[in-house]
DNA sequence: GGCATCATTTACCAAATGGTAAAAAGTGCA
DNA sequence: TGCACTTTTTACCATTTGGTAAATGATGCC
């Protein structure tokens, strides 16, 4: 738990007491590779906070296509958190890539934190605000050509190269995996 | 106003006393096109919604080549916000792309509003949080090709077409003027 | 170990997109 | 109206990327 309590503590300040509060609404829960968080038109029922593994986003463009639109990794939260807070539909699958350790909050004990702890709202909201937003800010940028996007992948996800399969990132980077392969042995 | 208050309906209620209030802190900003609303390595000193016009998020690349990252039209928040609540300086200009009316809150007004309306806080955030999730879902998705996102595109900010220059859309979705313009002829 | 299965690389050609340049169309202003 | 300026279109060819297919490399299971 010592990782979700230091990842709290850069939002806002908290007593022992009241750490031990959060510390007593969480779960341990286990994830094998390839096994869903949350699901593609289910409600997402948790939020979660990554203590080991990798988490993609990922879903079915028309052609049936399986795209990953983000990665999470280890020290972040998951969640799809506007629908879990609206209790609407999920449009994307959160799905272990591989074996995963996390911390879980049921929407229940979630919300009851904001009850029990003053401030915990305002601490909550800077951590999903900041989570959003790194989301838009680290991802592979349009403009930029194939191999651009792909050194960039490198440099914001170092720890993921070799944990991801080819075919993930190829399709957040919005490249067949052939083309990828063949990016990959130019560089070198 | 009215736009203001319906669109802030929408997120939780409020008696015409708490409207009163918003109305009270808010303040009429005329933009000219090409004004920013607020630039790259500064702090952004205001939120503001959009009653008439269209502004964009945009930075120069390392290219120095001028990328739009998105579009904000009528009835939205624009705001960095994350840097408005952190104090820290943005990384994107956000800029009148025409003739624009706002209605700005300073940080000091928006505050305030946190103070004085005792549910406001719960509003705020939801507005805040739809508006970045939304982005990440209207924007271009880089795994599709040029024609594909330039109709989705017009599917998603159809009353943008005729009111935004080409080269803007062009950076937006990624492929240069001259690939858009052919793009546009062959859908014809 | 050997086999089946899946992931990755390679090759080939077709299609899409970029870069440069110039022409055409649109806009504002004297 | 006519001129200067900006935006958009068009054309050409080089480069990148996609699609199909097959070969190679890894992995797990019996």
């Amino acid at each position: 738990m010592e990782e979700l309590i230091e990842y709290i503590l850069q939002f806002g300040n908290l007593n022992k007491q009241q750490i031990e509060l959060v510390i007593s609404k969480g779960q341990i829960l286990q994830l094998k590779k390839e096994d869903y968080f949350s699901e593609a038109g289910k409600i997402p029922k948790q939020v979660g906070f990554i203590v080991e593994g990798v988490i993609r986003g990922c879903y079915y463009n028309n052609k049936g296509e399986e795209i990953t639109r983000c990665f999470i990794s280890e020290n972040s939260l998951v969640c799809d958190y506007v629908n879990f807070e609206a209790n609407a539909s999920s449009s994307e699958y959160l799905q272990a890539v591989t074996d995963c350790s996390l911390i879980v909050f049921s929407k229940k004990n979630w919300e009851e934190l904001s009850h029990i702890i003053v401030g915990w709202d305002n601490i909550k909201n800077k951590m999903v605000q900041l989570c959003m937003y790194q989301k838009s800010r680290k991802g592979p940028v349009i403009s930029q050509d194939a191999t651009t996007r792909y050194l960039e992948f490198l440099e914001n996800y170092p720890s993921l190269t070799n944990r991801v399969p080819l075919s993930y990132i190829a399709s957040y980077l919005g490249v067949t995996q052939q083309s990828l392969s063949r990016i990959r042995k130019n560089i070198r």
